[in-house]
DNA sequence: CCCATCTTGAACCGATCGGTTCAAGATGAG
DNA sequence: CTCATCTTGAACCGATCGGTTCAAGATGGG
């Protein structure tokens, strides 16, 4: 109303998601998130919220952001189970391979800050990693995968998912990364192939 | 000589790795490492060193000491790599089920914190990712693995053990932790009975 | 032009950070 | 017992942490 402008509030989110994506949350102090957004840090906390709201909040919206994603590359599982679990990993690699990004997962991250992290923000981590079992299982299942195989290869889909975030700031190139999701794939295949 | 009593540097160093393991090197303090060591601040300086050169040190211990289990583990790979496979993520998921010791791994944790960990420092854990790429190349050549299978199931087999790190922070059962890596051993397996 | 409204920068708070110093105390050798 | 040696706890340093407050300034509506 009045006043300079009313500063984008996505945008600033976005940039925060961001600073606590590449740098993890202890390493991120309310300074570089001030840096980050470009916003006071009377503005942050006045329109953000303190550190641990601001991260929760960042945790949503890259859960729900990404989910979403993951979850359209899913879509065509009833048809193609293959095409897509290579849909799904391939999110994630041109998430990596983004220079506009950070390398890593920020819900890998939070999920390894576990111990030191407020209850509920770890809680909020985890349940973002049982989304994405509960995402990869239903898909699984949807192809002909029979349960026991979906539950398997969901589980290690997911783990391996959140494998490329480790490997990815360990300086792993994309084709090696693209050789780990490979082999999955291609274990996958024959499982379907076998369940025909 | 005098005074009362030399404390075991051992044990001491047991004891820093196992709080940089749990917590990252981040939210360990150096007030954390006395207590954890049950040493005096400045006994620490005194003969462990800074955080820095005391984190370093951990972090070989920790490469060293488990990355000689590796290769127990893998020792039978000539005769029998599936095996190999086996007892080399058995080792990881023996610690992990181990009450005494954290979860998780500092690699994986310190590979993670790269872009905010001095250069030194991360250079030395991805380092240590390197090594155990190596590590598992030369177990699967040494298996009737050919070059090209060899260094894809290299790279997959450090991934997915990384993963392990990850997934037993986000809770992940024992059980489903073993789901992950069968998955990837019956791929192996199919793998070594197609070379025959 | 004036005023209400909003943003901004800067200062301040208590707490904790990594790192250093040093006197007091405990010990074993002589 | 005495003395040299080593460890210990505590204090101190400057810097930074998360969080809060507030006066100054910028803006648009009237």
């Amino acid at each position: 109303m009045a006043g300079k402008k009313q500063f984008d509030i996505d945008t600033a989110l976005d940039a925060a998601m961001i600073q606590f994506w590449r740098a993890g949350y202890a390493d991120t102090s309310v300074d570089d998130l001030s840096r980050a957004t470009g916003l006071n840090r009377s503005s942050i906390y006045s329109s953000l919220g303190d550190k641990d709201t601001l991260f929760v909040r960042c945790l949503e919206r890259y859960a729900t952001r990404y989910g979403d994603k993951y979850d359209a590359a899913l879509s065509c599982a009833a048809d193609r189970p293959l095409a897509a679990a290579r849909a799904f990993f391939d999110i994630t690699l041109e998430r990596i391979a983004d220079p506009a990004l950070p390398d890593g997962c920020l819900v890998a991250q939070t999920v390894m800050g576990t111990p030191v992290l407020s209850a509920s923000v770890a809680a909020r981590a985890r349940e973002a990693i049982g989304l994405q079992h509960t995402r990869l299982r239903a898909a699984l299942k949807a192809g002909r995968l029979h349960d026991e195989a979906a539950e398997s290869f969901a589980t290690h889909l997911a783990a391996v998912n959140q494998s490329l975030a480790v490997m990815s700031r360990a300086g792993t190139s994309t084709e090696q990364l693209r050789a780990i999701v490979d082999v999955t794939l291609d274990a996958l295949a024959r499982t379907l192939a076998a369940s025909d």
